[in-house]
DNA sequence: CGGGATCCGATTCGATACTG
DNA sequence: CAGTATCGAATCGGATCCCG
């Protein structure tokens, strides 16, 4: 059903597992990949952020903006300087191109869900 | 170039981020997708898994097995009962359906690294 | 060879309180 | 509103030693 789109060579082999390792550093927190999909649905505001966001907090989410806007993911932007201020997210469109992985990380999600539930039901779930 | 594969509703929205929080708490640590990769090349014993995925220790290595087969995404083989003991540990069929979500960490991976190199190098890279 | 046991440092993450 | 500061718990992961 599946072919395996990995290398057969150990060296072409190390290759794939640095890539997937550089990701996995990056992405592999609680939080960046719930923050890009909110975002997906359009531009945001912190405190919209934080409620669409279950559970994290306006420490964690800071955090995770930062290293965001850092590696250019999305783009901040202040809207007014008078108080109360407001700052608005917007996913990048290079951050478009973690759609592909939440993507395949949100059906192995789901198809892992049922398989724990009822094992044996993958077959119809895939 | 790539079209949104999120849903926009709030509802679908947080379904997405719930099963893809799902998945990055099972395979967010540092060593299960690696291992699941190194197994692609075919069955495998420990050490070998371990000289092959760098830097892992006998600890976390066994750790990690034992997660994986207790999810059904490979299979144990105790060769020999004799010392010294030979295991085999081979990706289960049902294993390969983390195939997608490998190649697209992989390829984000290999994106993300070229654009923290050389920003505004992704459009050749893609 | 294939691990388990123990100890330990480092990092992650959360709760609470506070600021401009 | 949009954060920052401080504290502390929990978890992650490594080192080392040990066993069948």
């Amino acid at each position: 059903m599946l072919q395996p789109p990995i290398p057969i060579t150990h060296h072409e082999c190390a290759g794939a597992m640095r890539s997937v390792r550089d990701a996995l550093d990056f992405l592999g927190g609680k939080w960046k990949l719930p923050i890009i999909i909110a975002l997906s649905g359009g531009p945001k505001r912190f405190k919209q952020l934080q409620r669409e966001v279950t559970g994290i907090t306006a420490k964690m989410l800071s955090k995770e903006l930062k290293e965001l806007e850092l590696n250019s993911l999305l783009t901040r932007h202040v809207e007014t300087q008078a108080a109360p201020v407001a700052v608005t997210y917007t996913l990048a469109d290079y951050g478009e191109h973690l759609y592909p992985v939440i993507e395949a990380l949100r059906i192995w999600g789901q198809l892992h869900r049922t398989h724990i539930m009822h094992p044996a039901a993958e077959a119809g779930a895939a």
